[in-house]
DNA sequence: GTGGTCTAGACCACC
DNA sequence: GTGGTCTAGACCACG
């Protein structure tokens, strides 16, 4: 489980892990009852305060993908994982959309549009492999 | 030359304005030469404080858009125009990767974007018509 | 009697004219009892509002460098030209000290500034010729 | 770090305090990663209102000799130094050709501008001395 | 009338 | 604690 964080991007810290560790339940990395660093350990690793590692377990515990038990960690509960991918995918639809109200803005085609698709697709894709 | 803002975007107030009159010098709404409203009649149009209105015409003078002369006005200045459009096709290319990511990491395919792209660019289109 | 003004600059429109008026007097290219233009036509010629000619005519006679009469006109008067010359040497001072001190914070040597000065010296009076 | 401001100068306060800090980083007095005080600290410090010390950083940041970071503060960065090294050696030649052409306007001559260059220069040194 | 500077408060999200 | 945004006043020099 590698977690990268930037202190210079303009997302917040604790969102930055946030949304790391929820990838890494929708990729299956994290199973159900897998158990998570504890806090202090966390912490230590990504160079961060504690109480930004804490807010992540309060807002993941929150919203139903862990489980913290007091004295023992906490753990990976992937109950409404599909909840999560419906809502990520909301969140790519809206992400669309403001490309291409930009897009539109700048008089872009759909036609470009497509060709700036298919090229960055690639390239993700050979960048991750 | 209309201009909309909401109180309860999270995108700061004079973020929103600087946007859109940006946007209207790209469109040739506004032109070289174009008078801007004075701070004060412009903060009472859009019921704000002046000082965000300053900071708007503070910013884009800074960015080259506008020269203001003290006494006289704020006034369009068109000079680089174009780094404005190659700096926001850029801004389209890093939402197009940053949404290829976030669809990526939930197995979508390059079909399934060429799809939501063709229903949201038409979308787009009738509700602007 | 040529006056170039720029409504670009930090100076104000006002000062930039006062400025190169006094300097006409120092050089003697206006002498005692020249009969300077009048307000209106100054301002045509100018492209400047005759609110700004009339605070400069004003100006030079509150410093005893001009005269108004009424209904007549508005004449050089050279009294106190020494003063001028005075204050305007002062000036030189002021503007070398200050430069010296923004050098100084660059560690810029005494003998770099000899070179500056002989090098832009020279230069101007190429330029002038 | 010193700085002193006066309210009674025709330089702006906020311009007052970003010269001195830009001198402070190019003496090297104040060094890559160091940080600066809080803005409320700072401007309880210099008696001054919040905003201006705000506006302070917010232009060097704009100018890339500072970065700030939400909730933890404001640090220095020296990335550009060499361009603020070009910039402030250009400010002094233009100082220096200012007050070269108000010294032809008098007639004085290149040697008066040595004495007086070297009596000036000299006078500094035992002044800050 | 215009823009430029400044003050003395305030609320927010983040660490 | 930190910086980011915003308000509602004010005074000044310039045209």
């Amino acid at each position: 489980m590698k977690i990268l964080i930037s202190n210079n991007s303009d997302v917040p810290l604790y969102q930055q892990i946030k949304d790391q560790l929820k990838d890494a339940i929708l990729r299956q990395e994290l199973k159900q009852g897998d158990m998570l660093p504890s806090i202090r350990t966390f912490a230590n690793e990504l160079r961060v305060s504690v109480l930004t590692v804490r807010r992540v377990y309060d807002d993941l515990e929150q919203e139903g993908f862990v489980v913290s038990q007091v004295g023992i960690g906490t753990f990976v509960n992937v109950g409404n994982v599909e909840l999560l991918r419906d809502s990520r995918r909301r969140e790519v639809e809206e992400k669309m959309a403001d490309m291409i109200a930009t897009a539109k803005s700048l008089d872009i085609s759909k036609e470009e549009l497509w060709q700036m698709l298919e090229i960055l697709f690639e390239e993700g894709a050979s960048r991750e492999a």
